[in-house]
DNA sequence: CCTTGACCCTAACGCCGCGTGAGGCTTCTA
DNA sequence: TAGAAGCCTCACGCGGCGTTAGGGTCAAGG
């Protein structure tokens, strides 16, 4: 039974581990050959070959190189605190991606609807997205994700549309100086809530977050430029006086 | 309306980005403030800005900087690729991580069942864990969990002190030349057998499972240094002794 | 005996996205 | 007019190696 010694290579070829590592492990003295060559070659005997199963297997749950060493190197260290502390922090980890995942997905599923998009669109879509974080409860997201699907691609396209033209009309009535109570104007609300309502699906929690988001943040940020305060203010006027009129 | 053109501190505030992120992004022209004063200090005017924000607004659905200045600054790429490489990426990432949380919960539920653990043993553990995930199918994982939940720490404690009893008989038999059909050495198979029963709660997949361990890696590495292989091979004997009287 | 090719050595930069000084101006406030 | 606050430009540090670069060593083959 002679001694083993490996040499890097050899070390390296058995274990999977690259020889640059095995470098890198001794520069940093956590795991340093017991013996050399006289011309300095790095000989691996036993033990140090144990030793590196060791690292390599509290790599493989995720410790840090100074983990290791810590761990290895002082007695007195407790594997159930230290497994625990990695649990957690893995969790911190996976809840971060999970809801950037979400984000993701909450994008490549309005992006669907777009047929070409621009970088200035991206962004505003990325920006609502997270805005849409802040103002509505997971609950509400999930919800609103349902909606779209059920409108489907079509639906939201044509809407968007929509959209716009009420903005326009909303806008040239107020330069115009139409009376919130005329025929023209009620009828553009009665329109406007429509659209609203399609996209809430009716559902009060969504409307009052969304009142909440244009408070805020300003109709001009909450709309993504679609529509200044002055029409906001304006159009609210003409709501009230549609309710009122309504009961 | 004058132009408006803060200073990075200022700009810092507002946005809530750091002042040293302001100037690397200059210093790998990312986002150079148009302007500087007589003395050089950095101003932002409007449009770096609203830069500013496009990038932040990148950052969060985790691009890298490099994929955000080839997103700013060239005309021709696709949010919709983009995003769905990135998706694909992050679905990799956490497909990694909740492998390794299985892996740290595992090790997490077998080191509730010892009390005071040296750092060989936990070593020896993970190891362990990592070879049963080789193994055994995710189904079987599962299977043995709830296996151990069911037994209990204490009875895991009783077992594993029952197996040292029986390892050191079974050498003893061995070692003293006792024949296979010895009314004592079957008995010692009986217990041997009822304990692997116990483990595996008689299902033939993972005895057979547990099984191809012990072929492959031989049985030192398998039962971690508690068994050897001869001692393997004499039960293997003395069990199928017990097997074809039995029929 | 000399060459070739496979190893080995050390040293040092590169990655990514900044944090954190150090050392020295400028600008604002008391 | 001094001191505080804010600005500037270096430049190192982190983690865990990959990747040259430039040079020795060793066994086999011509």
């Amino acid at each position: 039974m002679e001694s083993v010694a490996l040499k890097v290579g050899e070390l390296a070829n058995r274990t999977g581990v690259s020889v640059r590592t095995l470098h890198y492990y001794d520069e940093i003295g956590l795991l340093s050959p017991s013996r050399r060559t006289e011309k300095s070659y790095r000989l691996y005997v036993e033990d140090d070959i144990i030793r590196l199963q060791q690292i390599v297997s509290l790599r493989q749950i995720g410790f840090s190189l100074t983990q290791i060493r810590e761990c290895l190197e002082q007695s007195q260290f407790s594997p159930h605190q230290v497994v625990q502390l990695q649990l957690s922090r893995l969790r911190e980890q996976m809840t971060l991606h999970q809801q950037l995942y979400a984000r993701l997905e909450a994008i490549a599923s309005r992006l669907q609807s777009k047929a070409i998009i621009s970088i200035q669109e991206f962004i505003e879509l990325i920006e609502a997205t997270t805005m849409f974080e802040k103002y509505y409860t997971p609950e509400q997201q999930d919800y609103l994700k349902e909606r779209r699907e059920l409108l489907g691609d079509e639906r939201i396209r044509q809407a968007e549309a929509e959209w716009q033209t009420l903005i326009e009309q909303a806008q040239a009535a107020m330069e115009n100086g139409l009376d919130p109570t005329s025929e023209s104007v009620q009828a553009l609300a009665q329109e406007w809530l429509k659209l609203i309502q399609e996209f809430t699906g009716g559902n009060v929690g969504i409307e009052k977050s969304l009142q909440t988001m244009y408070q805020q943040e300003g109709a001009e940020v909450a709309s993504r430029g679609a529509v200044n305060s002055a029409v906001m203010e304006y159009m609210g006027r003409v709501i009230a006086e549609l309710k009122s009129s309504d009961s």
